[in-house]
DNA sequence: TTGAAAGCGCTAACAA
DNA sequence: TTGTTAGCGCTTTCAA
């Protein structure tokens, strides 16, 4: 199984041409006598010939792979981002390498220091404060990053949070709820963005909203979350979570604790992960269009390696999906 | 944000040492007089001197990274190998890089080429037949598969999906169930140890079982599908689908006919996927372990790179996880 | 303990 | 159109 692998001098020998020649030609480079072109073609198919990407890299400077770094790959919102730019990074010949951190700030840094040097730039998703950033610009490649920043200048892509915090209050104070409540995910910097569009819009009715916080942004923690918020004292008619898994978890939970819904509490959430459908009741929640912002963040960074002018800030506008977890308090 | 990058000969230089002490230095391998070592951490901290990975791969051979290719990484069961494989690979010190055909075996090849070149081994998720793989062993590299090969002979690990198959056979049986039907998807190799795992334990029994199949393993197809199955002349008492997607497409769908579940159909699925709890009915399913699967990959080759002899072939043990949408029908 | 020198497999001028 | 030559940044004998 271990027969030697040809290099670029042992095609060069064989076909008794130099291996400048042989470099040229598999790389289509230019045009060749026939001769030369029909010897080079049979040796390097007799000889299995394939060139080795670690040396080419190394003196064009370029890898063809790009890097990927989500915060938890079996949370549907980022597998669909990476989907996204996995597919936009296949169709322009580069191969995406991924890192999962795991919802772990301290991985962050090694792992895309260790990414950095194998990949020709980087999309970052990142858990990190801005101010503790500063070394991403050191690894000295193009980087795009998701989500919005307020010090770095750095190219993203950024659903518009805010936006898509009104939209949901907005559908659900339409629809006649007074006492709402929001169960966030505070490490998140999109957290504070989705909490200030809900305020924006219920404060300017004059609606209260009670906020909870997690630990992390998983259907378990909505489970575990879910009889404080209901076996209160003040128990809302509907409530907002930071993402679909903590709505699952919330209303599975709440169903169990022999709620019903939405006839007892409307639930909403973020992300639009496909399992949303599934639930019961379907679950509403405002779509971030996630495999959009795979393919917008890839297709970003692809264009600035090639060197073309991008827009700094990619927005991608959020959408709500209404399904059965709503419903009229009228 | 463009300074040069500096190499082992700029920090040669800056302490005045040879490149061949640096690079001993920096890989630790061995003693110095305080003197070089001083100047040298001082040097290399000043310069910010990080080695260059590609340019050490192609010395050493070694890339300290890994190849993964899974068929839809947005699919739970999938992730959730990812999330084990990267977990052992962190800990090894160790990069994943991963690979997504998306369900479509023209892919997988080109991939898996690009792939091998930049790690020291792959772990393989394949769906192409048997007889179509031999150039995977020209890799040149230490591969794990997933699942059993019949004419191959390659380090693998693999549920007992005919087992897995039996148990849950033997479970709807033993319900009561008369007329049973199974989902599957023929694409795949599992499919037929799973569906021979249900005939070894229903004929025995002198049980019939209806065979449909889809086209791709997702619950848009277990929508799909649902209506021919349920609308059919022969409408089944239990259903067991080839996953957990195809059952949460079914049973969405069967509701929306005007089914009830459990009540006119029982359904179970494999993989045991985090969103087969949230449904309505709680899915039962056969739990194949994904993340474990996952693990024991990347363990099995990193102990073949290591060149540590392992056991060819891992089984790992299903298990039955029986909820709510499987019911007695005595 | 340190260094000189010879590459790893490939590409990029520049010459022929 | 083809070849010569000089590296890319690093490791690895082998000798000092």
């Amino acid at each position: 199984m271990k027969k030697k692998i040809a290099t670029i001098r042992d095609v060069a020998a064989a076909a008794g041409v130099s291996t400048a020649t042989v470099s040229k030609f598999v790389n289509g480079a230019q045009r060749f006598s026939p001769a030369v072109e029909t010897t080079l073609r049979a040796v390097i198919k007799d000889l299995g010939y394939v060139s080795n990407p670690l040396a080419q890299s190394m003196i064009t400077g370029r890898t063809k792979s790009i890097g990927l770094s989500v915060l938890d790959i079996s949370n549907p919102h980022f597998a669909s981002i990476v989907k996204g730019a996995n597919r936009i990074s296949e169709q322009h010949g580069y191969t995406l390498l991924l890192g999962n951190t795991g919802e772990n700030p301290q991985r962050e840094r090694p792992l895309l220091e260790a990414l950095s040097r194998r990949v020709d730039g980087l999309i970052i998703f990142s858990r990190m404060p801005e101010a503790e950033m500063e070394w991403m610009l050191q690894l000295q490649k193009p980087l795009v990053f998701f989500g919005r920043l307020t010090q770095m200048h750095l190219p993203r892509v950024a659903s518009d949070d805010h936006r898509g915090g009104y939209m949901v209050a907005q559908h659900l104070q339409a629809l006649g709820h007074k006492k709402m409540a929001y169960l966030g995910f505070s490490k998140s910097r999109r957290n504070d963005e989705r909490l200030e569009g809900i305020r924006e819009c219920l404060d300017a009715r004059s609606l209260p909203v009670a906020v909870y916080d997690t630990d992390m942004p998983s259907s378990m923690e909505g489970e575990r979350m879910c009889s404080t918020i209901m076996l209160g004292p003040d128990r809302p008619d509907a409530l907002i979570c930071y993402n679909d898994l903590l709505a699952l978890g919330f209303m599975k939970e709440a169903q169990t604790l022999g709620f019903r819904l939405p006839t007892d509490i409307s639930v909403a959430g973020f992300d639009n992960i496909e399992f949303g459908r599934y639930t019961y009741p379907p679950l509403t929640t405002v779509d971030l269009q996630s495999e959009q912002m795979g393919v917008s963040a890839a297709e970003k960074l692809l264009a600035i390696i090639d060197g073309k002018a991008t827009d700094d800030i990619t927005t991608i506008e959020p959408r709500l999906i209404v399904r059965a977890s709503t419903v009229n308090r009228a």
